[in-house]
DNA sequence: AAAAATACCGAAACCGGTTTCGAAATGATT
DNA sequence: AATCATTTCGAAACCGGTTTCGGTATTTTT
């Protein structure tokens, strides 16, 4: 027998097909009325609200995004537009960044529009498009650049945004970021104190500041600890695995080859290591590998990879809340917040086969 | 630098700050005019549709999206809700895959609204939000199970979606996918074509429909080859490098260890080959291994993983084709499209170094 | 019991667009 | 010149909500 024993809420409309005027018209009650009895006015009987309340879940209205947005003047959503990946995206970050930002803006009542970039148009043109037609309240923005185009545009434009590094204009609008400098001295250090006294390094593009501010610590670090600067030392590379290959092979094939290379991220850090080995280097014996990301594929590799690791979903968390706090006052003082990198110890490293010189603690 | 380039029609006013109704006090007309003038009614004049799109563009007028879209009744917004990700995420495939998804949105004028799944609440919950609230026209769906909630719930409430992967109830909706079973039947041919004769497998969660169709492939590749099939070598895992490395232990510790292993993604390919190495077999000389999904870190390691690929931004095109289409008339009949994945040889398998048997062509 | 204060709700404007309908102006036809 | 057909635009309704304002009905105060 199949009786159709209809569960008490349960009523024959699809979900969505119900609008306020529905509402208002069953009840004899005008829309705003209603409206207000839902949204918690003060001028509302308990005994109508309470009637609004029931028919309401009695008859599943939930109000339409777009109409009350539109009332209200606010769109409820951040915009974040993903830069244009060449294919050769190691890029585990982007969807667990996504991810966590998502979340996060759900906890607030706000959507995540997420916006691919053309790689044939200028960087800044899908920001313009999503504020003209107002499709967002706000950005999240991250990879920057030193002279970041989009930050010169959002701030010219006066509109909201929160970046995931620094720029040049890092006074002017809140950004979080991740202590690259202090990542790369602690990393360096460490190779120094395993008794490495030739250190390589594979850079990010230059656009990027977060791969300058990597280098300025792996710099810092040298110089205090007395190790002489060796230009030929320091690769530029792109952030993808081919460019760790050339850098590599550029580092390990010079008479002296350094003992130990430091990779802007792990990307990086893998295609030197497929170098290094092609080159008959082995790791971490004869040479230490160290990356930056934390990428959970790099403890699957043999050997498993030594990186620089943070919390991506604490950086995806903080800067909602950067986010946030802009929209309720845009008044208020920039801010940021500097999260720091854990060195995570895997095995790509260790001392060199040869200690040339003894470590010293002190500048001699 | 490329800064903001004050284009030519640039004029002093905020981005966004002027509506259409300011636009037709200007020009003396009312906004219905001038709404039918900026969208191409015929009844408008070519004098004043002239004068109309000057001075929109000079005043750089673009209409709200949200006034548009209520005024319409469309949201021209696709939902993606991101499985919950137990933060072991391989995720490589995520990012290309919205990336690729909203780029192909775009080109339709339609908006990615990426949404994250909170993993205490039930799995169906996101859709129903975003249906009720009127969030979005319909769904991209990714990650499909056999029978998958999801699917039940859109299904149930006649709203618009597009699967990748196919479900139990694939006859009634759209869906997109990798012929994973073709591809394990080519890949363990190639197996079997290269000597070997004990194959083990280790699948994905039995939630998922792919993983299950990868190891009908497989089981009928065998079959055909006249090869026993033996339970022991089928190791179930769950799409992580741990549920490799798990099941290359039980697999590698038996009596009679199989001389390559497929997998059914990369992640566990990875996890096997760790597992594989930490047991002392060599790859491929000892043991083959054999992923899917083409991740470009597989190119780094060593040795670099032999896998079965698919372009990840054809997927994401196509599957906006067939939800476009859809949208555009609900009532057209379903439609599917299956790819095909390419064995991309990279070495991590060979033959076996025993040859047991010679390889029979046919069965005997 | 009359006056004042308060509680409660309806009416209407508004958000910023789109679209239908009809009227006025123009042009073509007879 | 009168009639009819076209072109062109204004007026107004509409999408589905929110919010302000003012007017009864009900209490409270005196």
């Amino acid at each position: 027998m199949n009786d159709v024993k209809a569960r008490p809420e349960m009523e024959w409309v699809k979900s969505g097909e119900v609008r306020i005027s529905d509402l208002a018209a069953e009840l004899g009650l005008t829309k705003g009325t209603v409206s207000r009895a839902l949204n918690g006015y003060e001028d509302i009987s308990k005994k109508t609200r309470k009637r609004v309340m029931e028919a309401a879940t009695k008859r599943g209205y939930v109000p339409t995004t777009q109409a009350r947005r539109l009332a209200m003047g606010l769109t409820e959503t951040i915009g974040l537009v993903l830069p244009p990946m060449p294919s050769q995206p190691v890029n585990t970050f982007v969807s667990e960044f996504i991810n966590s930002v998502s979340a996060a803006l759900h906890l607030h009542g706000y959507d995540l529009l997420v916006h691919s970039a053309n790689s044939e148009e200028s960087e800044v043109e899908p920001y313009r498009r999503l504020v003209q037609s107002r499709k967002v309240d706000g950005f999240i923005i991250f990879r920057t650049h030193e002279k970041d185009p989009r930050v010169n545009y959002l701030l010219n434009e006066g509109f909201p945004f929160v970046t995931h590094g620094r720029t040049a204009r890092m006074a002017e609008h809140d950004w979080f970021d991740i202590d690259g400098e202090k990542a790369f001295r602690d990393a360096t250090s460490h190779l120094i104190k395993l008794g490495h006294q030739r250190i390589g390094f594979v850079g990010g593009g230059r656009e990027f500041f977060s791969a300058q501010l990597r280098l300025k610590g792996f710099r810092a670090m040298l110089e205090e600890s007395c190790l002489e600067k060796v230009p030929s030392l320091e690769q530029p590379g792109d952030l993808t695995g081919q460019g760790g290959e050339i850098a590599a092979q550029n580092l390990l094939k010079q008479t002296r080859p350094p003992t130990a290379i430091l990779c802007a991220n792990d990307a990086t850090a893998l295609g030197v290591m497929k170098a290094a080995r092609e080159l008959g280097f082995n790791i971490p014996e004869e040479l230490s590998v160290i990356g930056y990301d934390g990428i959970a594929l790099g403890a699957y590799i043999d050997p498993p990879l030594t990186t620089l690791t943070f919390s991506i979903e604490e950086s995806g968390k903080e800067m909602v809340n950067l986010l946030m706090r802009r929209l309720k006052n845009p008044d208020l003082p920039v801010i940021s917040k500097l999260a720091s990198a854990i060195l995570k110890l895997r095995g790509s490293e260790g001392p060199p086969s040869s200690i040339q010189n003894k470590y010293m603690e002190n500048c001699l």
